[in-house]
DNA sequence: CTCATAAAGTCATCTGATGACTTTATGAGT
DNA sequence: ACTCATAAAGTCATCAGATGACTTTATGAG
């Protein structure tokens, strides 16, 4: 977790840069001192400053003009949405979920196929209940058929959402097994399979809210005691 | 939007190596040629392939190790979600920001507290009218509303997913403008803050979609002509 | 005051060299 | 044969200096 003193050199000049930036030492639009000043200022050589400079600019900081200088592009933590995401609570993780599964749903009632439901019932029983043992599998499995759902939607916007915040979605169903929170069964599943066949996108989503509910509230009632 | 020979060598270098890294040239956990041999590969100097391994091993392409050789970490395209998000048609775009918003809105209507529904009616009465003018300052300023009630809700998941797929968003606000898309006016957005002020959920829920529901239908009437 | 031109400033790239670390080859001792 | 310390080779990390290309600013003639 920690590089005190085992990284080495260029990445320190990234990180001391970046704090600087971050720190607004320079505004936006700003130009920073050039390669020899910095090279000076954090006593590494020029071609170490180049390849910190490189890499900020690969990541939206800064921008490099040749004959002119390199100047501040923006100043935001452009990797903060995801590690802020997966310090969360999860009470929000699954209140987020919600939203992407719920809407999920609406869509894939409109567009829904009997192949595409029949499918779902095939992840579905491939899925089969938690039973202590292979609990990495069956994660994998039930992430599997939420991502179905998703991919029902045949929103290709979601489905990237979905893909993006993977992991975050995998760790609330990992929460699930092995707490106090209630693991929702084959029948509540399949209700909501049942919803998306039906055609109606309201039923779809309320299907989906029934189905986190317990977990909702089992959650609160954790977080309260 | 192309960058044919206008870009420099470090950034070809970049290209071609992570070209080669997806298209598996070398398989996970593989070692590539030394940098000599990269150099020579490719050729550019030393320097340069350094730089472009570096900024390739800060987006997890790549590692090095000192004295052994530099690695493939990972061949999956961490920035796939959002250019894939970004190509997507307006219609899926719509539709993800309608999960973001509605459940925004209905977990803002449960956490409603005056001073917040108060921001509110401040940034819709700033924000004013489209009047052809200042366009982007509008974008900004309808974006800055949204985000508000998205920030609301109090769900930091919600806030984070909201602000990585912001450029998304903000294209798709201005999509509604000099568009032959309805742009909802002051009443509809004042409708989602009086839902929000009520307390109720589903009518902070339904507000929204009331919201876009034009917005939708008419870029169905486009698709089809 | 205008504008072409020179000068200065800065990034882009190359070359060569040295140090640090890792991996592999070696060979003596058992 | 086997073990293991040691040497050698391979590779990345970093530095220093030099040249070219591009931009910005200063200059001076008209």
């Amino acid at each position: 977790m920690f590089s005190l003193s085992k990284t080495n050199l260029a990445d320190t000049a990234v990180e001391a840069i970046r704090d600087e930036i971050l720190n607004r030492r320079w505004a936006v639009g700003e130009k920073l001192p050039n390669e020899a000043t910095l090279s000076a200022m954090l006593s590494v050589s020029r071609g170490t400053v180049r390849e910190a400079v490189r890499v900020l600019a690969s990541q939206g900081y800064l921008e490099t003009r040749q004959g002119s200088g390199t100047y501040v592009l923006s100043a935001a933590d452009s990797s903060r949405p995801l590690t802020m995401a997966r310090r969360a609570g999860l009470r929000d993780q699954f209140e987020a979920r919600l939203a992407l599964d719920a809407e999920a749903a609406r869509l894939a009632a409109l567009r829904q196929t009997p192949a595409v439901i029949a499918g779902l019932r095939t992840l579905l029983a491939e899925r089969g209940n938690h039973e202590d043992g292979d609990k990495a599998g069956f994660v994998i499995r039930d992430f599997a058929f939420h991502q179905a759902v998703i991919a029902a939607s045949q929103n290709s916007v979601l489905i990237c959402m979905y893909e993006f915040f993977s992991t975050l979605i995998s760790e609330t169903i990992e929460a699930t097994l092995g707490e106090e929170l209630p693991e929702p069964d084959m029948a509540a599943h399949a209700a909501i399979v049942d919803a998306i066949e039906s055609g109606d996108p309201a039923a779809a989503d309320a299907a989906v809210r029934r189905f986190m509910a317990p977990m909702l509230s089992a959650l609160d009632r954790l977080l309260l005691s």
